[in-house]
DNA sequence: GCAATAACATACAATCTGTATGTAAATATC
DNA sequence: GATATTTACATACAGATTGTATGTTATTGC
């Protein structure tokens, strides 16, 4: 005697609801707090299931972590994208707006502890940098290397340019959200990227 | 009736002695292992004391952190100093031979760990930059600002490009732990600090 | 309709952290 | 130089957390 009551959902759904709300719990809990401070009971309980159900879809508490960092790489490529909405003339036009939409995007305390401060320590940076490229889809290494083949900009190491770059950009994300002056940071992007000009 | 025997110390000489111990013996662990996956049990076992004694010496596990992260960069900035003994003619050169420097002193998976991945997560860039500035005296940003003073390099907001700069040579570090090569990185260096001249 | 499995909930064992309390050694005081 | 006080610990404890083991209920395959 089944209960036909509108609560019927199938697996799939079930699953899919419960990880979502697990998802935005934590979320919510590793940004106001960081990962270390928040404990899986508290999360479980903001999202109205049990430490079980978080223990069925995820390995640990790690991989919970892994899976928020996930999502919020994949919003913040989808905010830089539609940020810049038309394809700009040359390489160093291309970065600067890049620039801007990924530094809009990073305006945010809690965005910047999740994804610059506890991802690298709590996942470390290859893992990390792998989140990376599914979902940004090495946007910036790609950019770097047509405008090399192009002749646009000096020919250097492609992937230590893109990591020495990028973490320019986080820093400047991550000053930028505790009080530093976003055009500030912008001129010396300006300067840099000028400089790239063959 | 007191022990006259050799164990007598005084009270200043057991403190030294016991948090040498301590921070010792938590180095090498948080090098080891991280600071979440040490435990203080651990620590205080291999420094052959209790942890009574770690918690009169210091108000907890964040604060013994924080006394080995700075131990660890006075020691990073001692050992620059001593890789780059002459002084440089101008202002790009000595970058570059402080690059080297600090690369050379980076280049250890645990200590890299240690400053820039549990560093950051643990006490928040702005205590870290605060440990930062105690104990190199805040080489570069000196070095930018009389470089720029002196017209050799651009004008640019100083805190902001002092940030970016010191970004890169983490990120170059991080890398170079990870099995990058440090010539590769160095070119990179000499690109950007090329573009920096007036 | 029943077996098998997926999606949970509950209970448990092993830690770990910080604190409270107790003790011995060193130092200040008279 | 004996005693009081403070410092430097050690031990014991309370609360909380993590991952796992074990149940239970709902869904799905046959």
């Amino acid at each position: 005697m089944q209960e036909q009551n509108s609560l019927r959902r199938s697996n799939r759904q079930r699953t899919r609801e419960t990880k979502a709300a697990l998802l935005k719990a934590a979320r919510k809990l590793f940004v106001e707090k960081g990962y270390a401070e928040t404990s899986t009971p508290e999360i479980v309980k903001a999202a109205g299931i049990t430490r079980g159900a978080l223990y069925h879809h995820y390995t640990d508490k790690e991989d919970l972590f892994r899976a928020v960092l996930h999502a919020e790489h994949e919003t913040v490529a989808k905010e830089i994208k539609n940020s810049s909405t038309q394809e700009q003339a040359n390489a160093i036009d291309a970065l600067l707006l890049g620039s801007h939409g990924f530094l809009n995007a990073m305006n945010d305390k809690g965005r910047v502890r999740l994804m610059l401060l506890d991802g690298p320590a709590v996942l470390g940076r290859s893992k990390l940098d792998e989140i990376d490229r599914e979902t940004s889809a090495d946007e910036l290494r790609i950019g770097l290397q047509t405008a090399m083949e192009a002749g646009e900009i000096r020919t250097l190491p492609l992937s230590e340019l893109t990591a020495q770059l990028s973490a320019m950009f986080d820093r400047a994300a991550l000053a930028i959200a505790d009080g530093d002056k976003k055009e500030d940071h912008m001129k010396v992007f300006e300067a840099i990227f000028e400089s790239l000009k063959v």
